[in-house]
RNA sequence: GCCGAGGUGGCGGAAUUGGUAGACGCGCUGGAUUCAGGAUCCAGUGGGGAUACCCCCGUGCGGGUUCGAGUCCCGCCCUCGGCACCA
């Protein structure tokens, strides 16, 4: 057998002379076509995992391939290195967060060069150091100065276990994104970065980024953003100056208004509870709002009402309607307030009917009329307009346009879009993160730090108290400074960053991660827009509308030059497995069940039950770690499977016996290259033009030219490393047939041997880097496969000399034929009656029509 | 409820433009090797009928277009993901 395959060794000794030449090692080459690859960096909690894996290995492929075809790759990796698990870790094992954090990202460090991946270590930084948020803290003070970043007291969400307040982005079904624990309404002075100034923007670029993104994050984004076109509508107050402003898509549907709707937190809501005398009901009904909120949120909640004893006057008809508080109108969303309109809104036909408040039809459907006393649910369609003065009769689009004219022009109105999307609060009363570069003068309010005093520093010097609440409040050195305006005394704002906001810029960052001033622009400007993007889809939201975001600012700024950062999207599937459960002893993990499926623990025996592959997670024991399979089998065959088992945007299913044959594969290629090594070494690759050839040795070149075009288009076009292994499997496949075959005295044997596996070999290194290293030399080849070129295909030697054409009779396949690549009809067609199959078929029967397909089929259409 | 993705052998998945469905891998069956197991190698492997040539059925279900449909159209079912009182 010969040379055994020790993955290990290969491995180690092919990182160790990567990084001694500094073969990934990249600067700004104005002679060469850059090509930035970057995949979301990770989180240093402790261990990577395989989503991980899955997700570098896929942009490591991309990286090498794209230097192998001549370009200039920057292919970088960090550390999105603040947050919460740092303090949780404090708490629990008493280790300072830095330790915790510094400790993590040696260890991960670790596991990411032994996977081999490409990157330009020299680049790494940690969102943590403060040489990267000294930057960040810059950015936020000239945001400060354009009106990008503000202060304001609003209802938060507050994780009352985390002690902080989220973005909406990070509440999922009304709890926490990180702990689950549920979130409470909490009003609260923050920090807002005023995203819904680029809303706009945000959204008529998605269009740029059409057929680039996965089709799913743009609908993710479009909805997030949610925009609404309407009207703003004035309503005033029987008996008070003061004025309702509403905000409607439906101004058509204005006479139908019995009416006004207000937010429990609208100012008007108190006023005019106050004026009634029943301040008391209001703010208990705004208490159980915000206490219901959740309910509410899932349509779950009953609505509610309170009659504030007000009445609001139709700017139109000049009829007075009452005005209640609302459980269900959302302060945060439009104007707080709501026009209703029961009859063509189901929340207020709901509303009304609970009330018994009244209902006015104003629009009917084309063919019928309806009636307020039997209607079941609101009519939100578009219709006919009736009951509504010198607007009745008009078709309710056309109306809406008519309508909202009319306000304007006597002043009550105008058009207005409204987003769904709100400004983004930074906020966060945590520690482990970058400070906020404010300081408050008793004297000068709210001051920024002076640029030259940056960075505020977060002190090393705190340890978390024993609830997990951020040190900074108490720490008086950190506390007490000087306003940098007067000199007087101040103190310094404790909260700190939203970790997204580290994770918005730093794929700019790394253009230039040691530079003095936060974006070098001529670097930038060379490296910059990320040309690749790879991550998971559980960032279509939060991270990537951030990070589009912030390069807005940032190019506003005149720190960027472009629109958009990331040029292509990749989101990767997870990487899943079936979970095992022991109707007794719970999860088990796979070791804990036997051959047959029976529960090992305790001599058990129960059968156990295998669920249907779900996501990794410690409880449910389905975890693969990374390390030990690396062990085990070497990076190279980890990542093999990693690529091959499924496309990468789809879920990937864990498998023990696909990682074997991933092994196998490997093993045998090892084998074959070592067998044929001393023979081949010395040999030149074939050079000829065929004809000196044998059948099987020109077939063999053939295939091995197919199988280039075949794998270059693939990891081109589609991204589809599964299938470009399978080809390159075929390919090891149909030599090791030929092989059998020929004779190594025919003309030609070991030139062409030699052809095929520098083919193979060259073709599967940016999956399998190590072995194809070693492989290459052993092929005798001087120099790196990293740094070789990129394998040339000839359509000449790739195209078939005889091709296969079916034979139908109606349809259905009768024969094939092999003939010579593009054998005209009428020869195909008098082979094909020849044959004694579809003879049996066409027995009896006339033909009526003959389908021929050049160089695929042909088809007897008879009866 | 709305939006998106998907449903193909025992399993993961191929089929890129409407043209041989099931590439490649796993598993399984038989054989070689072995004291035995493992590893490796060879052959077979969608279902059914005949076991020789062959024939019928088959891509979630029902219809349609077409010489021809996994692929296009219409109507359903199921699974997964996202959003959801946004006026």
């Amino acid at each position: 057998m010969g040379e055994v395959y020790k993955p290990e060794e290969i491995e180690i000794k092919w990182q160790r002379i990567w990084e001694e030449k500094g073969v990934f090692r990249v600067k700004e080459d104005p002679d060469k076509p850059k090509y930035y690859v970057l995949e979301m960096f990770p989180y240093p909690s402790g261990r990577i995992h395989m989503g991980h894996v899955r997700n570098y290995t896929i942009g490591d492929v991309i990286a090498r391939y794209k230097k192998m075809r001549g370009f200039n790759v920057l292919h970088p990796m960090g550390w999105d290195a603040f947050g919460l698990p740092a303090e949780n870790a404090a708490l629990k094992h008493g280790v300072h967060p830095a330790d915790w954090t510094y400790d993590n990202i040696d260890y991960m460090r670790r596991q990411l060069r032994r996977l081999g991946f490409s990157y330009d270590w020299s680049r790494e930084f940690a969102t943590c150091d403060h040489e990267y948020y000294r930057h960040e803290q810059r950015f936020f003070i000239e945001m400060l100065e354009r009106g990008l970043a503000y202060r304001k007291k609003t209802l938060v969400n507050w994780c009352p276990s985390c002690h902080t307040v989220l973005a909406n982005e990070q509440v999922e079904d009304g709890a926490c994104w990180r702990c689950g624990t549920e979130v409470v309404q909490r009003e609260m002075e923050g920090w807002f970065f005023r995203i819904t100034a680029y809303a706009e923007e945000l959204l008529r670029d998605l269009e740029k980024l059409q057929g680039k993104w996965p089709e799913k994050v743009l609908v993710m984004q479009r909805n997030w953003i949610g925009k609404s076109e309407g009207a703003e509508i004035e309503f005033e107050v029987d008996g008070l100056p003061e004025k309702i402003t509403v905000f409607t898509t439906r101004p058509d549907t204005l006479y139908g208004v019995t009416f006004v709707s207000l937010s429990p937190e609208h100012p008007l809501a108190e006023r005019l509870a106050e004026r009634a005398g029943i301040k008391e009901e209001l703010l208990a009904f705004r208490e159980k709002a915000r206490r219901a909120r959740r309910e509410i949120e899932e349509g779950l909640a009953e609505k509610e009402g309170l009659f504030l004893e007000a009445y609001a006057i139709h700017p139109l008809t000049g009829e007075k309607v009452p005005i209640y508080a609302a459980n269900f109108v959302l302060m945060e969303y439009g104007t707080g307030a709501v026009m209703a309109v029961p009859a063509h809104d189901q929340r207020d036909f709901e509303f009304a009917r609970k009330y018994g408040l009244p209902i006015k039809v104003v629009i009917n459907p084309e063919d019928a009329e309806l009636d307020p006393e039997t209607m079941e649910a609101a009519y939100e369609e578009p219709g006919v307009m009736v009951n509504s003065g010198p607007f009745t009769g008009l078709p309710s689009e056309e109306g809406k346009r008519a309508i909202v004219e009319h306000l304007e022009k006597i002043g009550v109105g105008r058009k207005k879009v409204s987003y769904r999307l709100r400004d983004w609060g930074v906020s966060r009363q945590r520690y482990w993160g970058c400070p906020i570069p404010v300081v408050y003068c008793e004297r000068c309010g709210v001051v920024p730090e002076k640029l030259e005093n940056l960075p505020v520093k977060l002190p090393l010097n705190a340890q978390i108290d024993e609830a997990g609440r951020s040190p900074l409040p108490k720490l008086e050195s950190f506390l007490k400074t000087e306003c940098p305006r007067c000199g007087g005394p101040a103190r310094r704002e404790t909260d700190t960053f939203d970790t997204f906001v580290e994770s918005s810029w730093y794929f700019a960052r790394f253009a230039c991660p040691d530079a003095k001033e936060p974006l070098v622009s001529e670097k930038v400007h060379y490296w910059l827009p990320v040309d690749q993007y790879i991550g998971g889809i559980e960032h279509a939201i939060l991270h990537l509308l951030y990070a589009r975001f912030f390069t807005k600012v940032l190019r506003d700024l005149g720190y960027l030059h472009l629109d958009e950062p990331f040029e292509k999207l990749l989101t990767q599937g997870m990487v899943i497995k079936e979970p095992y459960k022991c109707p007794r002893h719970g999860w088990l993990y796979p070791e804990e069940v036997s051959e047959s499926g029976t529960c090992l623990k305790e001599g058990c025996g129960e059968r156990v039950i295998v669920g249907r592959p779900e996501k990794m997670s410690k409880s449910k024991c389905n975890v693969v770690d990374p390390d030990e399979m690396i062990k085990r089998y070497g990076a190279d065959t980890v990542r093999l499977f990693m690529l091959f088992a499924a496309p990468p945007e789809r879920d990937l299913e864990w498998s023990d016996q696909g990682i074997e044959g991933a092994f196998r594969f490997l093993k045998r290629l090892y084998h074959l290259v070592s067998e044929w090594s001393e023979k081949i070494r010395e040999v030149e690759p074939y050079s000829g033009d065929g004809n000196d050839l044998p059948s099987e040795l020109k077939a063999l070149r053939r295939k091995t030219h197919q199988t280039i075009r075949k794998v270059t288009q693939d990891l081109e076009e589609r991204l589809h490393f599964n299938t470009a292994i399978a080809a390159i499997m075929e390919l090891v496949n149909h030599l090791e047939d030929t092989l059998k075959k020929a004779s190594p005295e025919a003309p030609g044997f070991y030139e062409v041997l030699k052809e095929t596996l520098r083919a193979i070999v060259l073709l599967l290194s940016p999956m399998t880097p190590h072995i194809c290293e070693e492989l290459w030399e052993k092929l005798g080849e001087k120099g790196l496969v990293a740094e070789t070129e990129w394998p040339e295909w000839s359509e000449e030697v790739a195209r078939e000399e005889e091709i296969t054409v079916v034979v139908q009779v109606n349809g259905k396949v009768r024969d094939q034929l092999r003939v010579p690549a593009g054998t005209p009809e009428e020869r195909v067609r008098e082979l094909a009656l020849s044959s004694s199959k579809v003879k049996r078929h066409l027995e009896g029967k006339t033909i009526r029509k003959v389908v021929f397909v050049p160089g695929r089929l042909i088809n007897f259409v008879a009866n």
